[in-house]
DNA sequence: CATGATAACTGACTTAAGTCAGATAAAAAT
DNA sequence: ATTTTTATCTGACTTAAGTCAGTTATCATG
């Protein structure tokens, strides 16, 4: 039938196979075999030795070293010896490098624009490609600790607190809430943790230690894109392995009724319903559970 | 930023990138090389002589004719002259190639199914894949007329029909509206158009006759997935085609407030607000537009 | 029926991409 | 201090993919 799931999913490829190939047969106009663009690519995209730009495109060291004469020959990079290491060479853009890199910039971002110019609804189609793109790269996604002031902390938590407004019946407001201080979400007392899929923020929770008998986790955030993949699951694994290196010996948290996933996972992965231990007006439901 | 519209669309075309490689490697495990992979391909998927081929692949003629030869001495494909035109020659799958065939869709049908399987809300997934896709495919959708009854118009009202329920307040329950009995949407009298992005039905409209002083334009529907490509538009025109075809003199239609989309492309697309002229109970606004 | 156009084919070529077996030099392990 | 491992490079090769000029048979048209 046209609409079985795999049927969709097939269409969907054959779709982008098209679309992708259209971009790769436009950097075929710069008069360079695509294998070479791709590793000028790679370099101007932060790839700074052989074996990274080997590892990152999936090709034979031979290869790669080859390429790199020709466009050495062109003029377009340089390499040095590692400092620290005298078997790998340092790759870097020269300015006739930086120059070319950046025209091949110019027709990826030249096409993005292009196909998004064309929807009259461009913010819906965005979403469905991050969606898809977190589903792809579900294995890649990372989680990193960030500094809860920084702009993608800022970024998340304003997400977060956009979520809640919309899923809460009488709204929310920040101020309202117990704000946690970021002091209090930094090394040694707490952490803030953020999970980017290819540099994209896609979740986020914060480690709030205030008090020596207990830490708070807050701010657990997963973006719609990246729902459905099992990251508040790792979020969470992590946010508790964290605490388990500060020595936290429990962890508490409150959740309102809006959120009954937030409220399922949490019992499913270990954590005991309590009674309230704070005043805050928003949560429903309290848990902690023993590390 | 880690946010702006360029690097949204440039992340998904990354990740699709090699999401669209990985697949063609599996192919590679079948020990025959792509291009002959996707020529077997081609010819298992309708392309029945060597011209389709070519044209469907965007290959040299001399490429095609060798990997034709090739196919052939493996015992996968016959080539016979064409019946009507002796310069062509039709190619069809042996037994043993449609064995080989099967292989590569299944293939392609288990990877879609393992991305899909993985992901807790797959029908979220597949939304945004149909999105996707039909944004990169809108310059082939292509309007077709069918008949009222069959299946794939049946689907498209179905969707109609299901849009309206949540759509309006009071719900929508097809048996109190002035359903189209399918004799008057079947030539001469009227017609039936459905939209196929790569054979997926996206969009559908209705043209009833029933009296010689007018037809009415009856179920305008466009898949979410279509939305913001201006289908509406497309098949609104091709319906006013088809009307002045059969001789219609004036068009009619009607339409609700819950709707203010479809309201908005009326009044922009030439049709002017008359007074009600059925006792339908549920639309709110009455158009019609001389031809 | 002569002429030109078209579809498929063949042979001779080029380029891109990849593989593989050493060579070399530096680093790490014993 | 010697051996082993690692990173990069070179040269010699293979395969895949594509290009192009020219051939043959058939079709379309005046």
């Amino acid at each position: 039938m046209f609409l079985d799931p795999v049927s969709r999913f097939r269409r969907f490829a054959r779709a982008s196979v098209s679309e992708v190939g259209a971009l790769d047969h436009s950097f075929l106009g710069r008069g360079r075999p695509l294998g070479v663009a791709r590793v000028l690519n790679a370099i101007g995209h932060g790839k700074g030795d052989v074996s990274e730009i080997r590892a990152y495109l999936g090709l034979d060291s031979g290869l790669v070293s080859r390429m790199l004469r020709g466009l050495e020959e062109e003029g377009l990079v340089e390499t040095t010896p590692d400092p620290a290491d005298g078997r790998r060479r340092i790759v870097t853009l020269t300015p006739a490098g930086e120059a070319e890199f950046a025209a091949y910039e110019a027709l990826s971002d030249d096409r993005a624009r292009h196909a998004l110019a064309r929807h009259a609804n461009p913010e819906a189609l965005l979403a469905a490609m991050d969606l898809v793109a977190s589903a792809f790269g579900r294995d890649q996604i990372a989680l990193r600790e960030v500094d809860p002031r920084s702009d993608v902390a800022r970024y998340c938590l304003g997400e977060y607190y956009a979520e809640l407004a919309r899923r809460f019946e009488r709204g929310f407001d920040v101020a309202l809430s117990a704000d946690p201080e970021a002091g209090s979400m930094i090394r040694p007392r707490g952490a803030f943790v953020v999970a980017f899929s290819d540099d994209m923020p896609v979740g986020c929770v914060g480690l709030k230690g205030t008090c020596a008998d207990y830490a708070e986790v807050k701010r657990l955030w997963v973006a719609p894109a990246a729902r459905g993949l099992g990251l508040a699951w790792k979020i969470m694994a992590q946010v508790e392995a964290i605490a388990r290196e500060l020595g936290v010996p429990l962890l508490r948290l409150d959740t309102n009724k809006a959120l009954p996933e937030a409220v399922a996972m949490y019992r499913k992965s270990g954590w005991t319903e309590i009674d309230r231990f704070n005043d805050d007006p928003y949560p429903d439901f309290f848990f902690e559970k023993r590390l």
